[in-house]
DNA sequence: ATTTGATTACGAAACAATTCGTACATCAAG
DNA sequence: CTTGATGTACGAATTGTTTCGTAATCAAAT
C-alpha cells in the first residue's frame, strides 16, 4: 500500500496540525489567533497555508457555510512516528537508543518523565 | 553568548556532515562517492553544497593544495541536541518522554538497546 | 609545450515554502 | 439598498534549497 498523503508536513504545517489535532476542528481565524500568540503572522498567510494543506490532503475543509471548517486528515500518531523514524535514520544512523539518550541527557526530562519512561521500558522488555 | 553558526543544517547538509563527522576530513570526491551509494547526484551538486556550507560556517576548507580538504566545524553533539530539542518542542509539545516512547514503541529497538537505555536512566536518576 | 583528466568557480534554473496585498463574496445591520 | 465587517480567492514577491551546465584552473603524463 502506498501512502498518497504527505506524511511530512513542513514546519508551518505542523504548527497548524498540532492545533487541529488538539481542537478537532477549527476555522482559519481560530487557528490564526492561536498561532499569533507565538509569532507574528498575517491572517491571509494562515489562510493560504491552510488552503494549501487542503490541496495536499493534509486537512479537510467543510465549505458548506461561509466560514470554512478545517479538520486534520493525517493521523497524529503516524505523523509523529514518521518524523521520529526519519530523525533516527538521518541524524542517529538508525540507532533509536542514541536518539533517546540525546533526548534525555538534555534539559527537558524531569524526574517524573524519567520514571514513566522506566516503567514503559519494563513493559517493553517483558514481551 | 550567541551562536552565529547555524545549528540547523538542511537535510542535504546533514548528510554531508554525517560523513565528515565520521571521517574527520574529506575531499569533495570522497564525500560524493559515499553519497552516491544512497542516491543519485551530480558531482558539482555535492561540490556546490559543500562550498555553501563553507560560506555558512558549517565546515572549514583547506585550500592550500589544489584538492580542497573539508572538515566539519559544527559539533556533532550540539547539532544533534539542537535537532532533538526542536523536535520535542515542535512535534511533542515539549515532552521528551513522548518522543522517547514514540521512538521505542515502533522503531527497531533491540533488547540490547533497551537495556543500555535502562542503565543510562539509572545513572540519570542518581544525580 | 601540449594534451588530458580532475578539480574548483560561477551563474542560472527549478523547485518549494512563506508571506502578504488586493480583489471579490457574503451577510447582517442601519 | 448601502455600508461595514468578516470571510475566501488569487496571484505575486521573497527567500531558501537543490541541481547542474559550462568555464576556468591546475597538474601530471606524453
Amino acid at each position: 500500500m502506498t501512502q498518497s498523503t504527505p506524511l511530512k508536513p513542513t514546519e508551518s504545517e505542523l504548527e497548524i496540525l498540532q492545533i487541529l489535532w488538539e481542537k478537532g476542528h477549527c476555522t482559519v481565524r481560530e487557528v490564526h489567533e492561536i498561532l499569533e500568540k507565538n509569532k507574528e503572522a498575517g491572517y491571509t498567510t494562515t489562510l493560504k497555508l491552510m488552503q494549501i494543506m487542503s490541496e495536499k490532503g493534509l486537512v479537510s475543509r467543510d465549505t458548506s457555510s461561509k466560514t470554512h471548517i478545517y479538520r486534520a486528515l493525517v493521523n497524529q500518531e503516524k505523523t509523529e512516528q514518521h518524523l521520529v523514524s526519519k530523525m533516527i535514520d538521518n541524524v542517529f544512523n538508525g540507532s533509536a537508543a542514541r536518539l533517546v539518550m540525546q533526548a534525555l541527557g538534555n534539559h527537558s526530562a524531569s524526574k517524573d518523565e524519567i520514571d514513566s519512561i522506566k516503567k514503559y521500558l519494563d513493559n517493553l522488555s517483558d514481551k
